[in-house]
DNA sequence: TGTACATCAGTGAACGCGCGTTCACTGATGTAC
DNA sequence: TGTACATCAGTGAACGCGCGTTCACTGATGTAC
């Protein structure tokens, strides 16, 4: 078999097709944070995207199945983020203040992903919903195994870094739909967004402290 | 001018059309709680309220202001909840549990006004979803009056009771999402979630209280 | 009480529109020799 | 390198469908006398 030196032709045609399917994931990205991505039409993504409708069927079987990669791009962004922080020296010594900041500037950053995770994980489509859920749960657990292996938690039981961990969660998506909300150029309101998330992580951790200690 | 008297007729055919309102009302939130708001028909309400689709003029000028409708109803629930809690003697003495108790029971009482509220805040119809977060903006406000007046927080600055309400008006949208996910019949899953809400809750006055007597 | 007229909630036909999807096609890119 | 054929991403016409909205209407309910 001569697998060896294959010619890797980097074929023009396929290169082509990937620029065209970014195209229409971009498009849908950016008419779903108008509208939500169930309002809008496999015809005005491919309008969007500069195709005609019918070029649709080469990339997607439907616009469900636009909507799942939506998903799957979603979250990817998301875990990039953690694995980000994990290198970050800052997060062992002070978790709260790097965490605000590190939520607050990825979410800026990335407000069409996180944006389309807070916005489409309820009263979308069905099946859109239930894969953000889905991945949401998964991604509170996937948390939990970092969180657990910080300084002052390594020795919490492990019901009670999940709790911390779904509560971190719910807290990164109430932030993400604040900073979502928050009109471009206003730093102003950024730091105030970045003073609540500090404020509720210590609010959380504070209390948990209080509740090992005394019950 | 003959005012005295008036006949009070109770004329039938206003009766009627309230009836067909009302109607028109249930068949849209049963319709939104499958689908999302945004996404039902004109003509599919109708159907479903029994009435011609040109019948829906007489009550609403469009499905933009039923689904402003629709917001109002769901906050009017809201408001009783927290006026019927407020003559709740058990919210004075432990206002945790029986605020977790009150939470839980009335959202699963009117899931589907909780439902809309939790569901059309993002990504609905933008009319409907800005309609909901001022008024949730609001309903911060309104609580933090009700807070203030309790025991162990009237001592408390503004702006902190301020912050807690709006963590208990964030951490009641997220259980009312959580009842709603709640397939019926689970009374141990109901429990689960009282017993979440509670924890919740619980953290943060805990964290509160530590905050204000060591910063 | 009875009659003649007014009101108006609900009807049904009709319209133009954007939708998702099918199909046969085109022409640039890729492959074999 | 040149030629002949294969592949396949994107095209454009066509379809049937449910949509929101208009309009003139019907007939039960309400009102005046």
């Amino acid at each position: 078999m001569t697998v060896i030196s294959e010619p890797v032709p980097t074929p023009m045609r396929q290169a082509q097709k990937e620029r065209t399917r970014e195209a229409i994931l971009a498009a849908a990205l950016r008419l779903s944070q108008e509208q939500g991505f169930a309002q809008i039409s496999l015809r005005q993504v491919a309008r969007e995207a500069g195709i005609v409708p019918t070029a649709f069927y080469r990339h997607f079987a439907d616009m469900e199945q636009l909507g799942l990669t939506l998903v799957e791009h979603s979250f990817a962004t998301l875990r990039k983020m953690i694995r980000d922080s994990q290198r970050d020296p800052q997060v062992f010594t002070n978790i709260i203040d790097a965490s605000a900041d590190i939520l607050v500037g990825v979410v800026k950053e990335h407000k069409a992903h996180f944006g389309f995770i807070a916005r489409e994980r309820f009263g979308g489509q069905v099946s859109v919903s239930k894969a953000i859920r889905h991945e949401l749960d998964l991604f509170v657990s996937e948390l939990a195994v970092v969180l657990a292996r910080l300084p002052n938690i390594e020795n919490w039981s492990s019901e009670d870094v999940q709790m911390v961990s779904r509560l971190f969660v719910r807290n990164m998506v109430s932030n993400a739909e604040e900073v979502i909300e928050m009109p471009d150029n206003r730093p102003d309101l950024e730091e105030e967004i970045k003073e609540g998330a500090r404020r509720q992580m210590r609010l959380i951790v504070l209390g948990f402290r209080d509740w090992n200690s005394d019950s």
